[in-house]
DNA sequence: AGATCATATGAATATATATTCATATGTTGG
DNA sequence: CCAACATATGAATATATATTCATATGATCT
């Protein structure tokens, strides 16, 4: 696999780039992951990454509002999940290979 | 491919939100991906990428930190590559995996 | 050494954004 | 309807960070 010359338009660049700024914080990140499989309900998520249900509230908007998860309600809890399998795929690859590294040898 | 849960510690989740992060900027995700492959010195990349010089530099240092590019200095000039084969194939499948979206139906 | 080019650095600034707390909205069951 | 629960929202705050400008460092050539 030779020398690869990825060249993006500005749009896109900002595209993407926000894509990743989503993921890019550590919080929102383990809510998406959480939200990968079955859907989960907000006091769940908070449960299982241990924030607060107000700031998961707070990121699950933005993460909705990319279209990264979508939600739906069940009576009065209201259950999030990965908008489809696409993202699902994305995302999944994305932490895996980004996983595989942690080598990091000292500066 | 049923239900993924992934699920990781904190630290591989600061780990990972880190590089997430700084592909999470569209200047600094322009520079990465000039510089995918044949190393460029740095004047090069501030004309491809239209940033200033200076605002380049900046965020070199930071990519370079983050082990994701390396440089080498030739001459008057710095070249920036990235900083192994496997970063390479993550930031490439990443950012092919993020552009094949762009559906974006309205709110 | 001095001049010039290339890159790096530091300070300053403006802006974004993560988090918390208080409060509101919406939903179910008595 | 009222109480209890689940989620959402808004303001306030603290912190991070992208960018610019001015200046410094480093390298080459005469």
């Amino acid at each position: 696999m030779p020398h690869l010359d990825l060249s993006i338009s500005d749009d896109q660049a900002i595209a993407i780039a926000d894509m990743f700024r989503l993921m890019g914080d550590a919080s929102r990140l383990k809510i998406v992951l959480a939200c990968l499989g079955d859907p989960r309900c907000v006091s769940d998520i908070a449960h299982v990454t241990r924030l607060s249900p107000s700031l998961v509230s707070h990121h699950l908007r933005l993460l909705r509002a990319a279209r990264i998860l979508r939600s739906e309600r069940r009576g009065k809890q209201v259950f999030y999940v990965a908008a489809d399998a696409h993202v699902r795929s994305v995302i999944a690859d994305m932490v895996e290979h980004a996983s595989e590294d942690e080598a990091g040898a000292p500066h």
